[in-house]
DNA sequence: ACCCAGGTGGCCC
DNA sequence: GGGCCACATGGG
């Protein structure tokens, strides 16, 4: 039999850390509420490149106006009081339009994110990577953590272990997330958990 | 005073 | 297809 070097990584990587990280348990859950999936859906795009810790920040100002709602911020008419919430996660101009489109486009398309939880990965994924400001990780992460979609997410740390691994030459997005893939079972909550342990481990280093 | 953080889009070659 | 840049704040 084949040697599958990915999957015996994630079981290393399991029984080296057990259950994850301080904000990963409740991602890696498959029952979640309605808030809790938008706020990791909104908290997708404003952890692009930055600290998660000034990602709470800006999340919790979010809570505190009560505007930590797709539906919400997808009806917006201007976006200063937006820009300012979410100024500590840096980035804050960018951000902003880019929640706003992400959030009008789900009230446009599905009237309610409780619609767009429904739809179907291989229809969802396409469509999420044609809005502003929403690329592969952004739309991955959203479809794996917030609506337990089976999609592997990759990022600059997953890039970090496969070089340190050697699985892998090519280090493109596309490349590495069907070499993932395709050596594990298809299943939501192995890739949620594979994905924080390679963000758990990295961080260590 | 630097350097970096769970990316993305625009522009250039 | 790949390389470089702007985007901005807070913590080490």
């Amino acid at each position: 039999m084949k040697k599958n070097n990915v999957y015996s990584l994630y079981l290393k990587l399991m029984k080296k850390y057990g259950r994850v990280g301080k904000w990963w348990p409740e991602w890696c859950c498959l029952k979640k509420s309605l808030n809790l999936r938008q706020e990791i859906a909104l908290g997708a795009i404003l952890t692009q490149q930055t600290n998660w810790h000034n990602v709470e920040k800006a999340l919790n100002n979010l809570k505190k106006a009560k505007l930590l709602s797709i539906e919400k911020i997808g009806r917006l008419k201007n976006l200063a009081k937006l820009e300012n919430l979410i100024k500590p996660s840096g980035f804050y101009r960018i951000k902003a339009k880019r929640l706003y489109t992400f959030c009008s486009f789900i009230v446009k398309q599905y009237g309610s994110f409780k619609k767009l939880m429904k739809q179907d990965l291989i229809i969802l994924r396409p469509q999420l990577l044609t809005i502003y400001g929403i690329g592969p990780e952004t739309a991955d992460s959203i479809l794996l953590y917030a609506l337990d979609k089976p999609t592997f997410v990759i990022d600059e740390y997953t890039k970090r272990l496969v070089k340190q691994k050697k699985l892998a030459k090519k280090l493109s997005y596309d490349y590495l997330k069907k070499l993932f893939e395709k050596n594990l079972p298809v299943n939501v909550k192995l890739y949620q958990d594979f994905h924080a342990l390679i963000v758990v481990d990295q961080k260590k280093k």
